[in-house]
Formats: structure tokens, sequence, C-alpha cells
DNA sequence: GGTATTTGACCGGG
DNA sequence: CCCGGTCAAATACC
């Protein structure tokens, strides 16, 4: 461990503390509502940070939390969608998605997610590609019943021009492609790693959520996204997450500062 | 041989 | 009839 992770630790152990004592004092002195919901505010906030710090030290870089895949594959341009199986890049091609409070490492989960179908759409850009949980037959669909297994849409914009360079590539799936999976609610999970991915978060991705609500608890475990052959790198794409786990209003808010980015709808 | 991906066919809803 | 979602055979990779 080096001297940044021991840093993060500190701070980790700095936030689970001022948590702590603004938990202690949640029950010690009265409140009004108002201070009581800024106090629940901050105590998730604090936890929300320590986990996020938590995770990034437990994370290898540059591994996504959401959907994982290798960053060569990530920015393979050349044959952005109709690439063919070669080499050891096949098996790395996975669409992880983790789920619980959404801060879990998702290589912990292992949730896989299998295509197993593609379509051209008429009035799209790109084709849409349909995806299933490798496990819904071996454990007999049990995801569904699984309050850690979530749906999640995708879309977004990010230009992997931008930051195709860096360490870290700012979103998954792996290629650049357009991604739309079927939604069900919302919820973001917070990338794991580092202020550099946050921000390239915040500059690039958009996360539409006006229009989940008739999506909720409508879809099952699979779902699909559109890619592109484009190998410009500007694409975009929408992210939609869904996370039983988060339909606390409290915790959504604790987690949204890194989805709701205004300015980017 | 096992497993995952590709892709055309099939099916159901609008 | 069109379109979107799924199936399943063929194929590729390990």
């Amino acid at each position: 461990m080096d001297g940044a992770c021991v840093y993060e630790d500190n701070t980790a152990i700095h936030e689970l503390t001022q948590g702590l004592i603004m938990a202690k004092q949640l029950t010690v002195h009265p409140h009004s509502p108002e201070a009581r919901d800024l106090l629940i505010q901050k105590i998730l906030s604090s936890y929300h940070n320590a986990l996020f710090l938590l995770q990034s030290l437990d994370t290898p870089p540059p591994a996504p939390s959401l959907l994982e895949s290798s960053v060569s594959e990530a920015f393979e341009f050349d044959q952005p969608f109709s690439r063919k199986r070669k080499g050891s890049a096949t098996r790395e091609d996975h669409v992880r998605i983790c789920g619980g409070n959404g801060l879990e490492d998702n290589t912990d989960y292992g949730f896989n997610w299998r295509k197993y179908g593609q379509k051209d759409i008429s009035g799209a850009k790109f084709p849409r590609n349909y995806y299933r949980c490798s496990y819904q037959k071996v454990q007999n669909c049990l995801e569904d019943d699984d309050p850690a297994v979530f749906d999640i849409a995708y879309k977004g914009k990010h230009a992997c021009n931008l930051g195709a360079q860096s360490a870290s590539p700012p979103l998954p799936p792996a290629s650049p492609e357009n991604h739309e999976m079927t939604p069900t609610r919302h919820h973001q999970l917070s990338p794991p790693n580092s202020d550099k991915m946050l921000s390239h978060l915040r500059a690039n991705l958009s996360v539409n959520t006006s229009d989940l609500g008739g999506y909720i608890d409508t879809v099952p475990s699979s779902f699909s996204f559109p890619s592109t052959s484009s190998g410009s790198g500007l694409m975009e794409d929408l992210h939609y997450f869904k996370s039983p786990n988060c339909y606390d209003d409290e915790l959504w808010q604790v987690c949204s500062p890194f989805i709701d980015l205004p300015g980017y709808l």
C-alpha cells in the first residue's frame, strides 16, 4: 500500500468518524425535522464517501465498477461491434453488473451478461445488442428475487478521444458503442477509483432520468443496448440504473451527486 | 469438449 | 405488415 492508499484509508476513517459523530448528535440532541434530515443526509454522505474510498483501495485500477471490460477492448475502434473472436479479449468482453448498495466490487458479485442477440433497429443509427445474465438458467433466474441484482439502462455521452488515453476508462462497457439497456429504476453506482474518473464522468456523462417511470419493474433479467460501428470515439450513452437497495430517497440523494449532472442533460 | 459470440429465423405485439 | 425481442444453429476461442 502506497502513500496515496494510506491517505485514502485515513480519509475513509475520517468520513466514518464524522458519520459516527453526527449519528451520536442525532440520537443525543433534539433536532428539528429539517436538522434531522440534514444530519441524516450528512451521515449517509459520510458513509458513502468512506465506502467509496475503501472500494477504491480494493479495486485495481482501471477497472470500472458497473460494467467491466478490458481497456484494450474498450477502445478498440477497428472493429467496434462486429468484432470477431480473436485472441483472449473475447472472454473479457463481458458486461458485469454489481448490485447491493452499489459500492461493492463488481468482481465480487460476478454477474456476467451474455450477449444473446443483436438487431438493427429501424431509425436507429446503431444496432442494438441483447444481453442476459449468464447465470439465468443455472440459478433458475433467481436474480428476479435478488435485491442485489438490478437492471441498468445505460445511455450517456462520452468522448473517448478525451479520455481514452488516460489510465482509467471513463465508463464501460467494452466498446465505443451506443448503449441502451431496458431501464427500470435507475441508480448510480459510484465509480470506484479516482477523482479523475469522477471528473471525467462529470465532464462527459449525462444521465437521463426523465422517462424511467414507465419502465419500473417491467424488465426481466436481460437488457439491450445498441452499439455503433462508428470509430469516431464520440458516442452517446445513456445510463439508467436500478437497484432495489437504493430505492430510499435519502440514499438516492447520496448516490446522486455522481450521476445527476446538471447542464449535461 | 465446454463455453461464449454471431447471426439469421422466428414470434408476438402494435 | 412492421418492428423489436428472443431463439438456436453455426462458429470461434480456450
